[in-house]
DNA sequence: TTTGCAATTAACCAAATGGTTAAACCAAGT
DNA sequence: ACTTGGTTTAACCATTTGGTTAATTGCAAA
């Protein structure tokens, strides 16, 4: 009866997926080390076998989840083309890979909470410093070109992150504000990946 | 020497102003009775005197920072007007409230992970629920008549939330990754009252 | 001055919590 | 059969935490 595939994880892999629920949930703080070992069907021990404490825990997770996503965006707007391709780009690549992990930015948002300084010398100094001084000069050298509408490069980012990660933050109030279920609010976000961008390109060009 | 009007706070405002403090910076289940009772410079049993427990506490603050946002929110949709003027009214509003109020951005956010269903019940059904079916109901009227380009209005619905909101709950982020100070960011914060309602009016004006 | 009542505190408590330990389990190798 | 190694568990521990209690203080009315 060879099946050791997806019906029998081990434990390792059972911690993880208990505690990135129960860490979405409660978060850090609010997260009991007895609720995720229940909702792994395992001792409470054993998470401190496998990762030594709940810091811990929530490290590997917290970088795990959040690893996927740098490279990905850093990367856009590297490569060559021009500023309306690459908001379609990112608005694209954000939603999308964050659908997939819709955790990803209430543990950003906690984080920046909880330990501002310590998760931005690990993850934004060094990966994502440069691009982001590099897309605002690209923004401003648009503007100045008459290539977008005149526009705080500040403001701009802040625009595109904002439409990007709030439907994910918002997401229990959303969904009842609009009275839509898991399967229409991910139809909505669908929608989203075009319509983000769309908003955006039609707000700055000229 | 009569002056017991500011300088002199009694415990009840001590407390208050504490508590809110470290609600902010550790949330509900990081914050201490302890820390907020040595932040008030009082004892922790008078925490309870005045406020039965950490739950009431918390009501407390969060409904007394809440309960100044809802209102005047709620009255711009039900005044006549364009869309357009709305929108203005709207985010200027907002983000006036919420500058001198920057906390509760983060309560709610918090509120709708730790307890949405309780939140919607309380905050939202009976004070915002009908006003927000007006509004999506006004864009869509609005889009209809090709007086804005034609737009999901859920989705037109959630990007002017999403930029009005997120500057306040990714605050900690944005001053680093833009290098701003305080006094700097509520520069930019100010500008965006009007640069936020531009963005939109200009994205979906035909 | 005394009484009374709200405000304030030190000391205490039971429950919860993150973490540890020593023993048991179990599959693979010999 | 027996050892060996990683895995898993029950029981335990020290500390933290929200909350309580009983005593003290301060102050205004009688």
């Amino acid at each position: 009866m060879g099946n050791t595939e997806i019906s029998i994880e081990n434990a390792e892999q059972k911690i993880l997926t208990a505690a990135r629920n129960v860490f979405i949930r409660k978060g850090f703080a609010g997260a009991r080390m007895q609720e995720i070992a229940d909702e792994a069907g395992i001792n409470k021990a054993l998470l401190h076998y496998y990762f030594r404490s709940k810091e811990k825990l929530f490290e590997v997770i917290f970088k795990e989840s959040f690893g996927k996503l740098l490279p990905e965006l850093a990367d856009i707007f590297q490569q060559p083309g021009s500023v309306f391709e690459k908001i379609e780009r990112f608005t694209e690549a954000y939603i999308s890979i964050v659908m997939e992990h819709p955790f990803i930015p209430v543990f950003v948002l906690s984080e920046i909470h909880r330990n501002p300084d310590e998760f931005f010398d690990t993850y934004i100094r060094q990966e994502l410093a440069g691009n982001i001084q590099i897309i605002a000069q690209q923004f401003a050298v648009a503007a100045q070109q008459g290539i977008i509408r005149p526009i705080d490069p500040r403001q701009l980012m802040m625009n595109v992150m904002s439409l990007c990660v709030f439907p994910f933050v918002a997401r229990p109030m959303l969904q009842r504000i609009m009275h839509v279920n898991d399967a229409a609010f991910m139809q909505l976000l669908q929608e989203r990946k075009t319509a983000v961008s769309q908003f955006i390109i039609q707000a700055i060009k000229p």
